[in-house]
RNA sequence: GCCGGGGUGGCGGAACGGUAGACGCGGCGGCCUCAAAAGCCGCUGUCCUAACGGAUAUGCGGGUUCGAUUCCCGCCCCCGGUACCA
């Protein structure tokens, strides 16, 4: 039965077989009676017209790799895989071609479902789902609609980042550096009435429960800054009238320094704060509006430029700061963002930088108010100062150490009435509205008696029509708004005439859930069913890309932690285990079509096998920092497979040898400890090792010695593998039961143990020795050798450090 | 600027504070074969030496230690994220 290795052959064999026994997908009876469930959950494509280059490859992989080594220690695993089809990505390319999405995405998911079918992915495809598919968006609108009436969806008008070329709405996560995320182009401002989630009804939650879950520090940390929690007070400075009597009118800001409020010497609004046009002197009209027009048009583009040349005018009106009760000025500046705390600040310039230099800038007065140490209450500031120290300047509170001011002081304008503490949040509530075609439409009817109502659950889905001109234009309306025999409707509730919501929904609400649809692709009659929802979830592993650290992940426990307390789900956390994988470039360089060093697996899998570039990919770096992907390297693990091959199907029986069985012991440990870990590369790396000692020198090698390794390396190369253990005499598929070995604790043990032999820390010799020789006789035997003693003559001997069965050094000098 | 992660041979990358460079690629020499594919054997950080053997080496500069790629302090550079967040 001695044949060469041939990967195509085999892979296609197995593939077959594994479709014709189901062998990786699960009926629902099966999906109820799972023993012991193991849900393995990787990040579902967008599938692009390219298809999958090895970057997806890779990411999929390895999450492979995981799930069927689970599968391998027995666990009843369920992979799944899907495809993220709608959106802007889809929607541009259609427009681009010329095409219809509706058209252009069947042969897109056609394409990677057979790509993803060759790598040899371990995917139920009768549990697959498509976010396009009606079936599917039924219930993302459901998810909506569940939210709607929970008070968590809110419309409401607000100042949006709109790119003047995709002419959409882009969320704040899609404005890079002021510019949109997708084309490049500069955004630009708008308001537009839209619904948003309210998620920061959730901030401090979904802060806490981070850490209650293993996910990598990296993704946490991003999350907590995302969430950016900061303590502090609300303060309230009334607003005052030339003569000084208080209008009733009152600015609020949010400050995280309420100690030093003696030293706010003037305030800032935000240029299209509410306020600003109360506060105004009628005279100040004209330079006032021209600077809020030109903050407007520059705005999230300009604004997000760290510049310590600052703008800004000022409206003439007064305030009274409540701790001097002084009158301090009202400016406007585009250093103050709408968008977070009130919109407005107390400008502490002497102890705060940005302050600081618009005070440089505009000539308004610096006060210092915290003295640090051999800083007297006088002493001038060259810079705002953010050190420890004492209050000063600041009546009855001077002499307070800053460690506790913040609490004194919030206590005091309490008691005053004009202040008290206050948590504020970085995080924004989640704009779910598009003005695009390409998603599902949002389930909401406009009535003029009963306002949005939300679509019956019975008449959902709201099936998006089929538009030949889907454009967008730049009147900003969604291309529905101009499908006038679809958005005319009656009102659900009274029968009026009444109007679809026309806006599409973000495509991250299709990803919100998507991992709670999988099991539950058996039932059209609910989104995921109790008993087997209960079963398979929280979802025990998930693997993908850092690049969702922060927008995906937390949207979907977000949605996760509010169907929680809508009582739709019993956990409140999605994943229990979350890892990001690394990512692939390509001879050095990050991979782009621009570059022209995209690698696409098709042809390396002709050439190879899709078992040869599999374990390559993971072998070619740590999996969760990635790795270079290099054309030549594949012919290490190319040949590794072949040498196993070749191994499995001429060993003969016999006995093993004690050093080599030893070898194997060690190595089965090694992957034990690895795989769970995600440690793939050192793993290959160490089955390399092991198949190297057992061919060593070309000895004849037994069947007993290199058949473990054939389970070792089924995570990494299943074809290969099932073909091998076929050849073993199994009948069932390798991955029908726990066949990892077990490795015999007896049979780790080294005979003998290599000793380096140091001379102040350098090395002069090694010897070998017998395993638990005494350390005198060692010490001895170090002494003898001849490199050592040379060191050791005519110097004085002051100290031997011995480190057991590792090292002696010899301390002279 | 801030927050992460990194800087180790020609290359990808290994190394519980204990023999730096595992494993692999590439290179060099040889074997097998009609030939190719696959395979097999040996060598391969740098410098000095005919050799034995030395010296030197993990971004840079210090420190702790018998001993530092690993720990501490101060820099430089690269990658990713984020950005006037009050």
């Amino acid at each position: 039965m001695k044949d060469g290795y041939d990967p195509a052959a085999v892979e296609t064999k197995w593939q077959r077989l594994w479709e014709e026994r189901g062998t990786n997908r699960f009926t629902l009876e099966e999906l109820r009676a799972a023993k012991d469930p193991y849900y393995n959950l990787m990040m579902f494509p967008y599938p692009s017209a390219e298809g999958l280059h090895v970057g997806n490859i890779y990411a999929f992989t390895g999450a492979d790799v995981h799930g069927r080594y689970q599968r391998l220690r027995g666990r009843t695993v369920f992979e799944p895989m899907g495809f993220d089809a709608f959106g802007i990505h889809s929607e541009n390319f259609a427009l681009k071609v010329g095409k219809h999405p509706m058209d252009l995405i069947p042969s897109n998911v056609a394409n990677f479902t057979r790509q993803l079918r060759r790598i040899g992915g371990m995917f139920d495809w009768t549990h697959s789902v498509d976010t396009t598919d009606p079936a599917y968006y039924k219930w993302t609108q459901w998810v909506f609609v569940q939210l709607f009436k929970a008070g968590l969806a809110e419309r409401k008008e607000a100042p949006v980042n709109w790119c003047p070329s995709c002419m959409t709405v882009l969320s704040n996560e899609q404005v890079i550096g002021g510019e949109c995320e997708r084309c490049g182009t500069a955004v630009e401002q708008r308001r537009i009435a839209q619904w948003f989630f309210t998620i920061t009804k959730y901030a401090q939650r979904l802060l806490d429960n981070l850490a209650r879950i293993d996910w990598s520090e990296k993704t946490k940390k991003a999350q907590v800054n995302w969430i950016g929690r900061s303590e502090g007070a609300l303060l309230r400075f009334p607003v005052i009238d030339a003569k000084g009597t208080e209008t009733g009118r009152v600015i609020e800001v949010f400050t995280t320094r309420p100690d030093t409020a003696f030293g706010a010497t003037y305030m800032v609004l935000s240029p299209e704060h509410p306020l600003v046009d109360k506060v105004l002197d009628p005279g100040l009209i004209a330079p006032v509006y021209a600077y809020r027009d030109k903050a407007r048009q520059k705005d999230l583009v300009a604004r997000q430029k760290i510049d310590k040349t600052k703008t800004g005018v000022s409206t003439g009106g007064y305030c009274r700061n409540p701790a001097t009760g002084e009158a301090i000025p009202i400016w406007i500046a585009d250093y103050v963002l709408m968008g977070y705390g009130t919109g407005a600040i107390m400008a502490v310039p002497g102890h705060d930088q940005r302050d600081f230099d618009f005070a440089t800038q505009f000539e308004l007065p610096i006060v210092r108010v915290v003295a640090g140490p051999g800083d007297a209450a006088s002493t001038p500031l060259a810079e705002a100062y953010v050190g420890p120290g004492v209050l000063v300047n600041s009546g009855r509170f001077d002499g307070i150490d800053v460690s506790e001011s913040v609490r004194v002081l919030t206590e005091w304008a309490a008691a005053e009435g004009w202040g008290e503490g206050q948590v504020n949040f970085r995080l924004h509530d989640w704009c779910i509205s598009r003005q695009r075609y390409w998603g599902p439409p949002i389930p909401i009817i406009y009535c003029d008696a009963c306002g949005p109502v939300a679509v019956p659950e019975s008449d959902l889905p709201v099936v998006l029509p089929r538009v030949e001109n889907f454009k967008p234009d730049d009147s900003g309306v969604s291309p529905l708004a101009r499908e006038e025999s679809w958005y005319r409707t009656k009102c659900p509730e009274c029968g009026a005439d009444a109007r679809r919501e026309t806006d599409v929904s973000d495509t991250f609400l299709d990803s919100g859930w998507y991992f709670l649809r999988y099991p539950s692709t058996d039932f059209d009659d609910r989104p995921f069913d109790p008993t087997i929802t209960k079963k398979w979830l929280p979802v025990d592993s998930y693997i993908g890309g850092h690049e969702h650290a922060v927008l995906h992940l937390l949207y979907s426990r977000f949605i996760t932690m509010a169907l929680h307390d809508l009582g739709h789900v019993e956990f409140e956390e999605p994943y229990d285990v979350f890892r990001a994988h690394g990512l692939i470039i390509a001879e050095g360089a990050k991979m782009s079509k621009s570059k022209g060093n995209v690698i696409v697996p098709d042809p390396v899998i002709e050439e190879f096998g899709a078992d040869t570039l599999r374990t390559y990919l993971m072998f070619l770096g740590p999996f969760e920092e990635g790795g270079d992907y290099r054309q030549e390297g594949i012919q290490g693990p190319y040949g590794f497979l072949h040498r196993l091959w070749d191994s499995v199907t001429s060993a003969v029986e016999g006995t093993p040898d004690p050093d080599v069985e030893r070898k194997v012991h060690q190595t089965i440990r090694q992957l034990t400890e690895q795989l769970p870990e995600l440690q793939y590369n050192t793993a290959i790396a160490a089955l390399m090792e092991c198949l190297n000692t057992i061919r060593a020198g070309g000895r004849a090698f037994v069947r007993a010695e290199v058949a473990p390794l054939v389970p070792l390396v089924a995570p990494f190369a299943p074809h290969i593998a099932e073909e091998l253990w076929e050849r073993l005499g199994h009948s069932a598929s390798i991955f029908d039961g726990p066949n990892w070995p077990a490795y015999d604790e007896s049979k780790l043990a080294e005979t003998r143990v290599t000793i380096a032999i140091q001379v102040n820390g350098k090395l002069r010799a090694s010897i070998s020795v017998a395993k638990g020789a005494a350390e005198p006789d060692i010490v001895a035997a170090a002494r003898a050798e001849n490199s050592v003693s040379r060191h050791l003559d005519g110097v004085s001997e002051r100290r031997v450090i011995y480190v057991k069965e590792r090292l002696v050094n010899f301390v002279v000098g």
